[in-house]
DNA sequence: ATCCTATCTTGTCGGTGTCAGGATAAGATA
DNA sequence: TATCTTATCCTGACACCGACAAGATAGGAT
């Protein structure tokens, strides 16, 4: 039994994960700071050192969570064909596992005005999952702003109504089906 | 100058708007029963007596917006051709103009865990939405529920990612503009 | 005229974010 | 090795918040 050291050692990580792990428990809206620090195993101003305030570390762990959603639509991209068009559709099932794996931060991402992005490091990350999609579309045969647009919306719109419980008959249905089911909505997207 | 009497006349409904009025000002995350009292010139346990607790004003207030949900697509929907095609895009149309002129009460409707749906009321109100969504893609030859989830998606998607600020090209296009863009993106869900 | 009930206020409690100041430890310097 | 500097973490305090309890006031019924 190691009394706890007055230094953590990754106490910045810690908290991160903490923060994921309280967000998931008890939602965005309920988000204590105190409660994370709690969790973390640390004094409640322990986090401002390292964030600033709440909004930091929801900043930071957006920034973190855009990673994660990248690398959801990854996942999906590297069984597909590699035909544009299927990987563009291979991208909208990753946006629509990560909704549904990590809901509450699906909602941070997308749902929350707290995060900061005048943020250089979220910035950045938002930005790059904004030009993967505009790749994806391009590279698809969709020329204009509003293809971007049209095929946004409607990954971000499965995604959201299905993060937030709506949509059941749809999340429901059994693993392929489903997944039949949002392959042939995008589609739709890009005639 | 009447001195404030002490009984208000009708609180309930004054609290509503100051709520809305809050919500509108400080976002839904800085949402406080006491500002929205404050604001509606009463001590900081009235509201109580009316709508029980916090949760219990939001979805009163998400009940409310939702009849002002369905209030904006009617709109839309009057000044349409009455083909069920035409009547579904202009609810479409509808669902983003709400999106975009009441963001923050839009979030509560949609993007909010703290509206309870097990109220009668709420749910009775949030059901007529989705009917009324459901009946008219049928209307419009749409059989499946896959359709209904196809048009629900991209005008949600459209709607929660305008009202986030994200979509900036297509919000900043003269209005005329960009109905013709959300009226081709939405078309595109019942091909 | 009286009682009953709905309405609203005041006062209090535990919880929360943020700030100020102090304590501790790690690393650099000598 | 001894001291200085800096990063890290803690304690304590303040104002604000949601919820609850108890009391004050007024409207309406009897």
């Amino acid at each position: 039994m190691t009394d706890k050291p007055y230094h953590h050692g990754d106490l910045r990580h810690a908290l991160l994960t903490a923060a994921e792990a309280e967000l998931a428990a008890h939602g965005i809206e309920a988000f204590s700071l105190r409660q994370v620090a709690k969790r973390a195993g640390v004094s409640h101003a322990a986090p401002a050192h390292h964030f600033g305030d709440a909004n930091g570390l929801l900043t930071a762990l957006a920034a973190e969570g855009f990673r994660q959603f990248l690398a959801s639509q990854a996942t999906r991209e590297a069984q597909a064909a590699p035909e544009p068009r299927a990987q563009l559709i291979a991208a909208g099932l990753g946006y629509v596992d990560f909704a549904l794996s990590r809901p509450t931060l699906f909602k941070l991402l997308f749902g929350s005005a707290r995060p900061d992005y005048a943020d250089p490091d979220l910035y950045r990350e938002a930005f790059a999952a904004y030009r993967h999609l505009a790749d994806q579309v391009h590279a698809a045969g969709g020329g204009s702003q509003v293809d971007v647009a049209a095929v946004w919306a409607i990954a971000h719109g499965m995604a959201d109504l299905l993060a937030a419980g709506r949509l059941r008959e749809i999340a429901a249905l059994p693993p392929a089906a489903r997944d039949a089911a949002i392959v042939d909505i995008i589609g739709r997207a890009l005639p």
